[in-house]
DNA sequence: CTTTTCATGTAACAAGTTACATGATTAA
DNA sequence: TTAATCATGTAACTTGTTACATGAAAAG
């Protein structure tokens, strides 16, 4: 797959770029990464395997959009340290100006709380909703372990969010996270107090 | 690809069927839909375009789980209403006590909200957070419409929502679907509000 | 007069997942 | 002793999107 975008160029000659391959241009305008980094970083963001992960990284470093380093470890396996390049940061600001498509969520549990009223019993519903209030609240523990990391970390330096800090893209995309999980969590408590009563 | 799940089958004969087959035998729970139908109302659960549903109705229905009446119309191309049979009933109930696999969101918008601490800028972020707001407006607008035309219903005894009504399922989505768009709304106004001050 | 809606389908392609392949270190 | 972590890659497969194909009615 990663070759085939490889080669698929426009007429004057520029390379067609899909969504991930964005993200991982995102993700490399602040440190560099590995792609095992990156696979575990842009998870939250846009799901991905490492078998999507390298073969369109080496695609990136062959258009020129990025570069790597071989670091040689010992206890390790060794590893390839990504940089975004000027002609990537180009590229990536290019995207940034399009409108961005409609955000897309795939939950199967949206489908099984759908059967609820016809052919799911109250108690595999209980089951249902309390395993998924668990995952948010172990989300919403994550979450905000990380927010607090970044605001005790030196480059924060106010109480509020700066704008002109590298840290800001993840402040806002932690608290999105928050949030998102927080409303996620309070349905599944009024669903199961339904549920009881 | 419908051609090939039709196919698959375990040692024992019985059909594998994929996440997306499973929402349609959901949908297809309380009433009969066509599969132009059921590609629009698969959209808030399960993104997926007429091209993936009509070859997989097709399938669904040689298997067994679900069946169609050819309706005529006069003004109106001809259309097959589907209903799920008893083997569709029983097939879904097994899928129903699997715990769900993990959700999963794709959102470009979240890469370029990374990248407002390096190289988006205020204004193009603005302008990101100001479309996204909107979007959430009218899902939200969309939403309370069904909303209230559901508490309206016939079928609606009560204040508060009931369990036996086949309504329960369709409310409980809206209403995740409301704190969805609602949290994101006010994390948009946020975003903005630092993007000014 | 052009676009949208209704309605179903197929073919070609892109994107994403699972499985195969290797191998040392470390924690349970 | 078994599993997880680190680290990179490929092959085979499934899933999802875009484009092709048709055609009448209604709304802008």
């Amino acid at each position: 797959m990663g070759a085939l975008i490889c080669q698929s160029l426009l007429m004057e000659g520029v390379a067609i770029l899909n969504t991930l391959a964005y993200g991982l241009l995102s993700l490399l305008t602040n440190e560099t990464y590995s792609g095992y980094d990156l696979t575990q970083r842009i998870q939250p963001f846009w799901p991905a395997k490492h078998s999507q992960i390298y073969p369109l990284l080496s695609c990136l470093e062959q258009e020129g959009y990025v570069r790597y380093e071989l670091i040689k470890q010992n206890d390790k396996p060794d590893k390839k340290m990504y940089a975004i390049t000027d002609a990537g940061k180009e590229k990536l600001r290019e995207w940034l100006a399009v409108p961005p498509a409609e955000p897309a969520l795939r939950d199967e549990l949206l489908f099984k709380a759908f059967c609820l009223g016809s052919i799911v019993s109250p108690q595999e519903g209980r089951q249902l909703f309390e395993d998924r209030a668990a995952y948010c609240r172990s989300k919403l523990d994550y979450l905000d372990q990380k927010k607090k990391a970044i605001q005790q970390s030196a480059e924060w330096p106010s109480t509020t969010p700066v704008l002109n800090s590298p840290m800001f893209g993840i402040y806002i995309l932690l608290d999105k996270g928050y949030r998102r999980f927080e409303a996620e969590l309070e349905w599944c408590e009024d669903v199961l107090a339904m549920l009881e009563g």
